[in-house]
DNA sequence: ACAAATGATACTAATATGGTATCATTAATT
DNA sequence: AATTAATGATACCATATTAGTATCATTTGT
C-alpha cells in the first residue's frame, strides 16, 4: 500500500523547491539540489510542463517555472498524475467473483477508506508540504 | 495506490466462506465457490496455516478449518501477511534526499494519512465483512 | 554559428504481483 | 499393506508496474 510513488515524490520536491524559487528553473539546478537523477527529473517535469503546472522556457538560459500559485496545486492532482486515476481498480469485479457488485460489503469497506484518504489528499497543498 | 492485493482479496473471500461452514474446508471446494485458480488459493491457505489462522488437515478428507473466531481475524493483519508491513517504506529517505527525517513535512503528512488507514482498517474483522 | 536549454520518444532495468508445477508427506479407505 | 485424496514445501515462470536511461530534434540567447 504504497501512497505515493517515486514520481510523485520527486514532483513534489521540484514543486516544493520551485515555489520558493519564483523564477526561471533548470533542470541541472534542481538535479543538485535535490539529487534525483538528471533524465529522470527532466521526463517528471516535462510532464508537469504538459499538465500545466509548470510553465517551460526552451534555450539557453531556460527552465521550468510555476504556472500555478503554490496554494492551487493539491498533493491529490500530483498523485493522479504520475499514479493514475488512483482508488477504481476493479479487483474485486474481476472474474465475477463479487456476486452483487453494490453490496459487496469488502468493496464498500475498502471504497469508504479510499475516500477518506482522498478526503485528506485532497487539503494538502504545496504551501502546506513547505 | 492499490489498498488491497488480490492475495488479500481472495484471502479474505476464503475466509469469509469458512467462517459461514465452520468445518474443514478443501482447497476444491473453495475454488469452485470463489473461481480462484487453484495453485494460487492452496498457496494462500498454505500461507494463512503458517500465520496460525487456519489449521489444515491433511489426508483423505482433509483440507482448512478457522484456527480464531473470526470476529477475531482483522483484515489489517491479513494485509499485513500479504503485503508486509505496510506503509513502512522510506521513500523519502532515500538518497538523503530528506535533510531532517523527523520534520519532513511531506512525510509526516504521508505518515498520518496512512495512521487513519491503519485505524479504519483496524476496525474491519471477517464478522464485518459478511 | 554555436551552445545551452527543453521536447519527444523509445528503450532498458528492477521490482512486485500473480500464478504454475512438482515432488514429498500424511492419513482415511479399502 | 496399497491406494488415494488431501496438504506441505519449494522452486519456478509470466506479467505489470515502477524507475530510470538514451537519443535526437527543436528552440533560443549570445
Amino acid at each position: 500500500m504504497k501512497l505515493i510513488t517515486r514520481n510523485t515524490d520527486y514532483a513534489l520536491r521540484a514543486l516544493c523547491y520551485m515555489s520558493k524559487h519564483q523564477d526561471i528553473i533548470s533542470v541541472d539546478e534542481l538535479v543538485n539540489k535535490l539529487g534525483v537523477p538528471r533524465p529522470f527529473m527532466r521526463k517528471i517535469l516535462q510532464r508537469l510542463n504538459q499538465e500545466r503546472i509548470l510553465a517551460s522556457y526552451k534555450g539557453q538560459g531556460g527552465g521550468f517555472k510555476l504556472k500555478l500559485k503554490p496554494d492551487r496545486i493539491y498533493m491529490i492532482q500530483i498523485m493522479r498524475i504520475f499514479q493514475g486515476n488512483v482508488g477504481l481498480n476493479g479487483c474485486f469485479l474481476k472474474k465475477g467473483i463479487c456476486p452483487d457488485k453494490v453490496r459487496c460489503v469488502l468493496r464498500k469497506k475498502i471504497h469508504a477508506i479510499e475516500d477518506s484518504v482522498f478526503r485528506q489528499l485532497g487539503k494538502i497543498n504545496i504551501v502546506s508540504l513547505i
